[in-house]
DNA sequence: CTCACTGCAAAGGTTTTGCAGTGGG
DNA sequence: CCCACTGCAAAACCTTTGCAGTGAG
């Protein structure tokens, strides 16, 4: 994915935050990745080109832009946090072969659902936003054949 | 919740496990606690009753319970790992008050999820399973729980 | 110029590991 | 009895924090 670097500056700027260096290589990676990466994941990929940025630097961007709204924590049930710079809502598919949490958007589902609550809701609990969590493998390409 | 000890050496040994005291206490622990506590928190728990459990051996054995399928994680996106008890389907509801996470059945839902997408499917993906997280807070003055 | 931000390293919290000893089957 | 399991403590992670120095606005 192509971002570019002026986007990002207004992006930061936009919420009020100070366009360091840092935080725009940051931004920029998460977006770049695409891949709902894990701290050490992105510090891995900005060292390549910026080896000076420090662990607890990375740290505190993040969490900085996840308060600012910029990117949003990606839930899952392993050790480290991972990071996704989609904003719009989506839902998730977690592959349990290759480990990968693909994007998946569905507008039919989402009208589905708000028909669904909205008529019924849940019994003492307001509902804010619904996000689901597919479970499953891929089948692309090389995965075709059954096991 | 009440849960006699029998059964659970009963579901210990027919995966296979040894029914080890710390095995026994601790299963019994997250099915009495009945919400999908942290590591520490079935410690605490635990050490009311046996002060001599280790930490490592929660950990081992909490491990052990999820490979042997009696046990599933809870995804999060805070630091620590959440553990849940109940094994049959369902949703999560995760409330942005107090931190809680609820259980949230509903056979429709899942009919409508199941028809849905037994229609559709999701290219390039098999789904073995859909589990919805529900963000909001919970609205009720005092809770009378039960499951 | 100034103060929010960074680098660095140490500390903090959670989970894993190594090993000698124990008890469940 | 024997080996899977435990206790204990150290180590390995992942993340946060403190502080002096720096550069974005």
């Amino acid at each position: 994915m192509k971002v570019d670097t002026n986007d990002i500056i207004q992006e930061l700027r936009r919420v009020g935050l100070r366009a360091t260096p840092q935080r725009c290589t940051i931004l920029q990676a998460i977006k770049q990745l695409n891949n709902h990466p894990t701290a050490d994941e992105i510090l891995e990929y900005i060292h390549k080109k910026q080896p000076n940025v420090a662990v607890g630097t990375v740290y505190n961007t993040l969490d900085t832009l996840v308060s600012s709204g910029l990117l949003k924590r990606v839930k899952t049930d392993s050790g480290s946090m991972r990071y996704d710079g989609i904003l719009h809502h989506h839902h998730h598919l977690y592959c349990s072969r290759c480990g990968k949490i693909m994007d998946y958007n569905d507008a039919d589902l989402d009208e589905l659902l708000n028909d669904f609550f909205s008529k019924k809701g849940i019994q003492n609990f307001s509902i804010q936003g619904i996000r689901l969590d597919f479970h499953g493998h891929c089948t692309s390409k090389q995965q075709t054949e059954k096991s």
